[in-house]
DNA sequence: GCTAAACGGGGAGACGGTCCCCGGTTATTT
DNA sequence: AAATAACCGGGGACCGTCTCCCCGTTTAGC
């Protein structure tokens, strides 16, 4: 902690300037084929999209869990970036709402879900504090969104992320565009159900935060 | 065409009673480990599932589509089905749509989409007269409630079936139970957001059936 | 310009899925 | 009930694919 141009102890003598581009490369280029061809695409297709070799992405991440890891940590910050620009406008907080919504489908949420699988682990430190970002600032959005009596009080944290995320998987298979075309017509009908007052009685109870995190 | 139990032209002396019934049971074990594991299953387990040899999946089928050719069209009839119990309802239009989609996603119509990938011939007669039942009998539904003012009118066929199979789409993975759970609330905020008057303008254009097909 | 870190491509090793073979079993026929 | 032919089941060979290491070459940093 001496000067801030050599803080870590010695023994980590700082990455080379290309090695950190190219590790912010790997990541890019895995969240578009894991979105586009699920999360079991060949680590060197990803090399290849990503313009390097493909010892560099062995080189840079253990396993593929830690990419995977990375990915969906990145992910994640995106959304609560897009949460917090929705908790700063002033206006209409259903409105607010809607927009984090459309964004956060665009950011494909969706791909999160295939991944958390198997062999992965949940509890991973940087997995649960970038997951703990997310849903405080969503539950904010919904919070103030209810209280101004525009969204219906049977619904949760995780009626929302969830649908979110089922409805802005990619189709599957081929990485048809089509199917952005309806995302934002199907995301829009789902909030316009989200409205209050309530036009139906729901089965079962609102899902929230915890039931996701034991499910 | 002489007599009704040797119509076939020789050559096809019949099948054995068992072997139809093993034909049936690979289908049913197939569809369950489809939706549950995704659509790459190996055929070995698929077999084990029915408590068959794996032989006998590679005799009935020839490839791993026409598995899941048969797979796909036993759930469209299904749903045909469905469709058909909805428009025999006589009493409240959108509450028959609901019951029909409620049902639907039950059978799983979420598995189909997945599949459709890659080698798999999307103009098979069996899978067009299957689509064709599904397309006329839903839409029938469907209109019937838009013309009691129950649904709203900027929503097509495609704008149905494509919510309501991404919804029902299992998280890929673990054949978590949970999503019971919650699919039938979501498919029920969906619908309410179905309902007329709209509560908003969807972007786009009502999906239509053709834009199912050539997507 | 020197040094060491990082790169890239090729290939060995391992894993898993598909499909065939053949001895045993079971449904049908007379 | 016996004969016969179709059908079944498990084991294993073949093959494609993914992972990951090796080593000669390049490139950033001083």
């Amino acid at each position: 902690m001496q000067t801030a141009t050599a803080p870590a102890q010695r023994k980590v003598p700082r990455p080379r300037a290309d090695a950190l581009r190219n590790r912010e490369r790997i990541v890019t280029a895995a969240r578009e084929m894991f979105v586009e061809l699920g999360p079991e695409v060949p680590l060197d297709d990803i090399a290849r999209r990503a313009g390097v070799g493909n010892a560099t992405v062995y080189r840079n991440f253990p396993d593929r869990d830690a990419l995977v890891r990375e990915v969906v940590c990145s992910v994640m910050d995106r959304t609560a970036h897009a949460a917090a620009q929705a908790l700063a406008e002033t206006g209409d907080a259903f409105g607010a709402l809607e927009r984090f919504v459309h964004v956060a489908a665009d950011e494909r949420v969706s791909a999160l879900c295939p991944m958390v699988t198997s062999t992965f682990d949940k509890d991973h430190p940087d997995l649960v504090a970038a997951r703990m970002r997310v849903e405080q600032l969503v539950e904010e959005v919904m919070e103030r969104a209810r209280q101004a009596g525009q969204l219906r009080d049977d619904v949760g944290y995780g009626d929302l992320m969830v649908a979110v995320a089922q409805l802005s998987r990619p189709p599957a298979g081929t990485a048809c565009p089509s199917v952005d075309r309806f995302l934002h017509r199907h995301l829009q009908l789902f909030l316009d159900g989200l409205r209050a007052p309530a036009r139906s009685v729901l089965p079962g109870t609102a899902v929230t935060m915890e039931d996701l995190r034991q499910a």
